[in-house]
RNA sequence: GCGGGAGUAGCUCAGUUGGUAGAGCGUCAGCCUUCCAAGCUGAAUGUCGCCGGUUCGAACCCGGUCUCCCGCUCCA
């Protein structure tokens, strides 16, 4: 892209230029892939939070919400899969300069050999016609039992090479096979090197009794290693969800898009616990509530689309996307997935502590199946921005950039302008100001024409404008006017505290859903 | 990590064959103003990403390095 045109490097700098995201530690160059929330950023995200907490949280009565800390004990990861899963053996192509997967290239290869059982075994079984046994086929002939043979050592050995991260010998192995690129047909491969997307740290401040841990890469774990504690304390039954909003940190190999992917990121989500069997219906009852959630904020419905996964993560039985139109196309905003009892009964099995559930109605105990919800902070906040912020072309052909943020998420929903500051209309202004400021963030302008500020509480995406005129003074009204419509109307001050609750007060937004 | 592109004021960018930086917008102070930016006056802000080299002299040439963007690779 880097073009000027770019949509997205309008979304990127509007967001600097206004207070919104600042690259991390700028001054040092920044740091690859971090980003600091800036004043108005701050604010923003904090609306996105408690927008969501209230929804989730505060709205349902058997959903609670906590706070885990980002360290775990390290068996948590192994318990999760994590510590398996998050661990990929890379070698690249040095003539493609592609990047594989070596296990997959050998698992490839593999593939392959089958692929020439198969040919065998079609063969044979055209030249013996209805006398063909295929079991007896695959066990004496012996260029098939040669392929079999051939296929099992590999793998026996890719795994024992994997399990004591002999890297040195999987690069062996691919080069006794002589792999070759898939794309270039080449066998000129660097060292395969282990790419761990877990961050690792150290716990304890003397390096010989320090413990190895990790940064959280999700924050799903610290809601079911909290399960019983919440169950219990809060007496709660199946069903019932805990929900969680926090950082998390994934090493990935390349992190971009802005916000979009960064290392260490925020999640809110929420673990349903339910009984077993009645998964489906939690998962399609979820999808439905979360995407009215989305909706609720007037984005745009034609910008949220589902995606179902077809390749599941090996802890689901169902998951799909909410996908939204993202300025560089359709991606993941949130996920919704069908987690079975994978977490719950692999943390039984690591703790040898129980995390089960008497379910009185059921009579019976079981280890609860689980639906999450889980939505990326960042990239809701990417979303809300990004298709906020409109160039919008007016009547008498000039321009004006508007960033038309759900009013309930705007970080200054009123600003207070004297029309002048003079003839005592500041002070009037003022005296708004602090009566208002106890209910909403309220910003207060004097400086140039109003039109000039005007257009200023646009571009930070001030939903309502109050001035403050001379008329203001004799009969105590003022004019309000609207960042979309550009409109104005004279209201009495003493009704301001109706008319932004309309339009303001979360409550009003919720109910949507 | 590889390949390509790029880094000059808060933002967008200019900077002619190397002679130590400019514009517009924005910001700040003031003036003028009764309702939708681009009236007036004045001001601040850059070690031209960083380090090194060539040169009498480097934003410009060379090497290295960092960061960002795009495309791969990876991605619960």
């Amino acid at each position: 892209m880097a073009t000027q045109n770019d949509p997205f490097k309008k979304v990127i700098s509007h967001a600097k230029e206004y207070g919104f995201v600042f690259p991390s530690s700028e001054i040092y160059d920044g740091l690859s892939a971090v980003y600091d929330y800036g004043q108005n950023g701050a604010a923003l995200k904090n609306n996105i939070k408690n927008y969501w907490w209230r929804a989730m949280v505060q709205l349902h009565d058997n959903i609670v919400g906590i706070d885990a800390a980002i360290f775990m004990h390290p068996t948590t990861w192994k318990a999760s899969g994590h510590v398996d899963a998050f661990n990929d053996p890379l070698i690249d192509n040095k003539d493609s300069k592609k990047r594989y997967r070596a296990d997959v290239l050998v698992e490839d290869y593999c593939g392959k050999l089958e692929v020439k059982i198969e040919k065998e075994v079609t063969k044979a079984a055209k030249r013996f016609g209805e006398a063909f046994d295929k079991e007896q086929f695959l066990a004496t002939n012996p260029r098939v039992v040669g392929y079999q043979e051939k296929i099992n050592g590999i793998l026996k050995r890719l795994g024992q090479s994997l399990e004591r991260e002999d890297l040195a010998d999987v690069k062996n192995l691919i080069e006794e096979l002589e792999i070759a690129c898939p794309e270039s047909g080449s066998r000129n491969w660097t060292d395969v090197k282990q790419f761990n997307l877990m961050f690792g740290t150290k716990l304890g401040a003397s390096a010989d009794s320090a413990m190895d841990l990790y940064l959280r890469p999700e924050t799903a774990q610290g809601i079911f290693v909290n399960f019983l504690n919440v169950q219990k304390t809060g007496r709660m039954k199946v069903p019932f969800g805990i929900a969680q909003i926090g950082k998390a940190f994934r090493n990935e190999i390349v992190a971009r898009q802005f916000i979009f992917r960064m290392r260490e990121f925020e999640q809110m989500e929420m673990q349903f616990f339910i009984p077993p069997g009645t998964q489906k219906e939690w998962y399609e009852k979820w999808k439905e509530t979360r995407l009215n959630w989305h909706k609720s904020l007037g984005l745009g419905e034609e910008n949220y689309r589902f995606h179902d996964h077809e390749k599941l993560a090996h802890y689901a039985d169902a998951a799909a996307d909410i996908e939204f139109k993202f300025p560089f196309g359709f991606k993941e905003l949130e996920g919704i997935h069908s987690r079975t009892d994978f977490d719950l009964g692999s943390h039984e099995e690591f703790s040898g502590k129980k995390l089960q559930y008497f379910d009185p109605e059921r009579n019976e105990n079981y280890v609860p199946y689980v639906v999450e919800t889980s939505i990326g902070l960042d990239r809701m906040f990417l979303a809300v921005f990004s298709k906020s912020l409109q160039e919008e072309t007016l009547e008498d052909g000039s321009s004006r950039t508007v960033l038309k943020l759900p009013a309930v998420l705007a970080p200054t929903q009123v600003a207070i302008l004297p029309l002048v500051k003079k003839d005592g209309l500041p002070d009037l202004a003022r005296k708004i100001q602090n009566d208002l400021k106890w209910n909403y963030p309220v910003n207060y302008d004097e400086k140039d024409a109003v039109g000039r500020r005007y257009r200023r509480q646009d571009a930070l995406g001030t939903p309502y404008c109050i001035t403050v005129d001379h008329q203001s003074l004799e009969d105590q009204t003022v004019t309000l006017r609207d960042r979309d419509s550009m409109k104005q109307e004279r209201i009495s001050v003493d009704q301001l505290d109706d008319f932004l609750d309309e339009k303001l007060n979360p409550k009003h937004w919720l109910q949507k859903i």
